[in-house]
RNA sequence: GCCCGGGUAGCUCAGGGGUAGAGCAGCGGAUUGAAAAUCCGCGUGUCGGUGGUUCGAUUCCGCCCCCGGGCA
């Protein structure tokens, strides 16, 4: 029975790429990017992006098309997501979502709590409030405004105290009550959906990443990284925190020797990926077949 | 060959007569609008080998091996 969507996850260097090639070719799929760095561009190099011959023998569809000097988010992508998804069925064709960010997924699956638009001057407020006074300042404004909201979270967990203070702030409710009403609607309900993650050994995935890190480097990493600095983006770009900019930044900075420039980069994206096995194995349910 | 210094966790190293510790690496976990982010937890070890002294040696002593440096 032909799947209305296929849904593929692993983790980084995992070779999710050319497991979705294949499955695209045989279902007369188009690549939908799952993953939260490959939708900047710039880093073609650096964030593993598919190849032009890839984009050449079969239709992508979200890479390298967010603005790099904007805030991109799990929402704006699901938005995304959905028109690309309706764009490909509309074609006949059916979508493949591949990547490694598992936010996405589960956003994909399960959608996601429709809390309103937060006004960006207080969204800035908050964030330089976070960078001025630390996350035990903002923790305490949180448990002024959302007690039970800040009992769920760590004093010390910056980003998510951030959010929950701007959510509270500007609605005047917690971000419980979006999280517990209305998740929107999925966009795969009522869908055929074929789930499937890449689970490799890890010794295996890490000798992958090893020589991938090498590769990169040979290929023009460090001159994309010159590249998106001479953009002279905003501090907090999110791209700017892609695996390997600030291990390279640091390299033309002279405070990294090439060598410890790159077992720098190596570190790093091992330990994306076993964030992403831990991610993969505590959320993902039972539908998805492990491969 | 002789003289120093060193051999302790995967790596760099601290310690010191009562079977060991730090940073990094690594491992486990959380994860709802920055998620390649953010946060929490965990030392994983024939202390080079072998004899001796000792109630007890990774620590002190002898011999051997290995790695630096110096003198030849």
């Amino acid at each position: 029975m032909k799947p209305d969507a296929i849904l593929l996850a692993g983790p980084t260097a995992s070779g999710k790429s050319a497991k979705a090639l294949q499955l695209a070719e045989q279902h007369d799929g188009v690549i939908v990017n799952t993953d939260s760095m490959q939708v900047y561009p710039v880093l073609d190099v650096l964030t593993a992006r598919p190849s032009p011959e890839d984009f050449a023998r079969v239709q992508h569809m979200l890479y390298g098309h967010a603005p790099l000097d904007q805030p991109y988010s799990v929402a704006r992508w699901l938005d995304d997501a959905n028109a690309a998804a309706q764009a490909v069925w509309a074609q006949g064709k059916i979508p493949i979502f591949v990547g490694g960010t598992g936010l996405y997924f589960r956003a994909l699956d399960h959608g996601l709590a429709n809390t309103p638009e937060i006004d960006p001057d207080l969204r800035r407020s908050v964030r330089d409030d976070l960078i001025e006074h630390g996350s035990g300042a903002l923790y305490l404004r949180l448990q002024e405004h959302d007690p039970t909201g800040a009992e769920g979270l760590r004093p010390t967990d910056g980003q998510r105290i951030a959010r929950a203070l701007e959510v509270v702030l500007q609605t005047g409710k917690s971000l419980a009550h979006f999280q517990a009403n209305a998740a929107s609607s999925a966009l795969l309900g009522g869908r055929r959906v074929e789930r499937l993650v890449l689970m490799p050994e890890r010794s295996e995935l890490h000798a992958r990443i090893n020589k991938r890190a090498r590769i990169m480097l040979e290929n023009g990493a460090l001159e994309e990284v010159k590249a998106l600095l001479a953009l002279d983006l905003p501090p907090e770009a999110t791209v700017l925190r892609a695996i390997g900019v600030p291990q390279l930044t640091s390299l033309l900075a002279g405070e990294l020797s090439q060598s410890d420039a790159l077992e720098a980069l190596r570190a790093a994206t091992r330990q994306y990926a076993k964030r992403q096995f831990t991610w993969f194995r505590g959320q993902l349910d039972d539908r998805w077949k492990v491969l």
